[in-house]
DNA sequence: TATGAATGAGGTTTCATTCAT
DNA sequence: CATGAATGAAACCTCATTCAT
């Protein structure tokens, strides 16, 4: 993704923002361009449309959570080490992001998410996947297809976070730790 | 849930369909009408407002759902049994109803749900979660809260009817029974 | 065409006024609205948008003009009554009807035109082409298309009305004679 | 009319290529500036204003139409050879330039027009008004006013042109000299 | 001179809702 | 109960024009 333009910039972060408080439909253009600080009509100098700002919100919230992730990763832990650490970095992005967590859980469930390029949407849950890959070639995991683990186990994350957010219910360090073991214990080998 | 009027139903069952086709905002009350095959004047006779029409969508959904789960409860099985009859008949409903699936999804997320009444919200819920409260008393299930155990559960239900409905994966029966075999292997004792 | 809805027609009317005042571009759908007496957004209950209303207010004059033209004739007249009748009917049609001249005149010339069908297009000039053929058949005009005749006529008509309209020249009885016969001669066999 | 600045004149050819194309209201500033390989404000330092664009584009194919026009005429010709090199060579003209045919239609038929100087617009008319005037006076011509003929005769060009780029008719050398011939008779004295 | 990002008034159009029939 | 023409606020978007560089 190039570098982003001041004002291109801030036209992405107040929609989102506003998306989280109002929804798609509850937040007009005008909306937006005031929460921004531009003109109405500076934000179609950067997207061609509505729904082209609302698509390249969501690459761009795509790209900042697997900005987030990339420093969390390293090499020299064990297998089940680095899985936790991926359930719990992602979950604490979503906690410290919940207008990211908002705003990609109502794209997916709308109608502008199946005219997304595939490739685009899968991105981000490559790193998993590819993790999980390795997991079953050591046979340490089930003999599952890899791309159903890897979203069961995302959809997992974002289930969580939504319920921390939400105020259901308050997760501790230890209720935590037991969801990413629950985890952990659904997709490897019994 | 009162017995529901011929026209009134009409409506409900139209503004579903038309829900999953186009999504909230692509879905006027003109197309509705149409769709039903009544007047657009005809609607506020059933529902004060657009916004009303969709929150009692919502609970004729969790009506429609919780009806056909009850057709499948027996007493007469072991405690496994049940929660893979639990798992795999709400999978198979969401699979038949995807229009009620891809309705809740949306609505889930939408700023509409918060503004409903929680004790309604998850009635449906309810029965697992009581299952899943039996289950931690028999020492059976992990010691942790059945409300998140129940969310969980709920969700990898949704998740898989969605990868499936979606056509991204296609997941046979094995599939099916090694998603329930993985949930339960998340949730139980080990 | 149909019997025209009250409304229908005032905002056909409203629209050929203020196009006549200010033309295509400065004839927005708010002061149709107004001049029609209806609200905008009723314009869209007739029209499916302002290009529509355009192309149909087309077909609207053209209709007038043919209503019009059709109480003029009558068969009992030789071949040069015949011609005369109907160029100067036409013309004191347009000097009657200067809104319907004027907007005529813009249509054609506008990107407009080339999308209508052709065979609308030329409902009107027919009656005169067809007048044309008969005196060609009967060797009283030259040995010519008769198309280009015919539009040649139609052309010489409009021409004289719009210099009357626009008040460039002043035409009595005596011009308009003698326009009519300049128009004959140029047509008929030397 | 000065010596053309290289941009400006690439500014009002774009124009007029993307009127002929679009038409007044489809034509934007920007695509100007795009086609004419300009920035936008940089049209902004050649003409006040896109009125003013226009206005003075209009003069510009005046200027172009009366160039075109002196190259033709000569004075060792008899009278109504003359008319004929008028009639034919203008005829020309507007085959050879579409764009300016298409443009002065379009601009004499808008509310621009009338805002026009009188004496501009029918500079170009009068080498043909002059012309038809010593042909009353020889007592070669009707006795009908020679604005009114001059007119005729000119609208009679645009039509013919109109209607070969149309592409309506295919107009051959026989045509266009019938049709001159038509004009010719019409106005001279019978 | 030349640029092009930025502006914001104003355009077209949509759509939830009403109400006379 | 049912209709659907009518409403008008408000949405999305365009584009002539400006101005700091």
């Amino acid at each position: 993704m190039e570098i982003i333009a001041e004002k291109k910039k801030a036209i992405l972060e107040s929609t989102l923002k506003l998306i989280k408080e109002n929804g798609f439909h509850g937040t007009p253009m005008s909306l937006v361009a005031k929460k921004a600080g531009v003109a109405a009509g500076t934000i179609y100098h950067y997207f061609d449309s509505k729904d082209t700002l609302i698509m390249e919100l969501f690459e761009y919230t795509q790209f900042r959570l697997q900005q987030a992730m990339l420093k969390n990763l390293r090499e020299d832990m064990d297998f089940k080490e680095g899985f936790f650490l991926r359930w719990t970095s992602r979950y604490h992005f979503f906690i410290q992001n919940p207008d990211v967590l908002f705003f990609i859980e109502q794209f997916v469930n709308s109608p502008y998410f199946p005219r997304c390029p595939q490739e685009r949407n899968e991105r981000i849950q490559n790193e998993i996947k590819q993790f999980i890959g390795i997991g079953k070639e050591q046979g340490v995991f089930r003999d599952l297809d890899q791309n159903l683990m890897s979203i069961m186990v995302h959809s997992s994350i974002i289930t969580a976070a939504k319920i921390q957010i939400d105020g259901k219910l308050v997760l501790g360090e230890n209720e935590i730790s037991q969801l990413a073991q629950m985890m952990w214990d659904s997709i490897r080998k019994q």
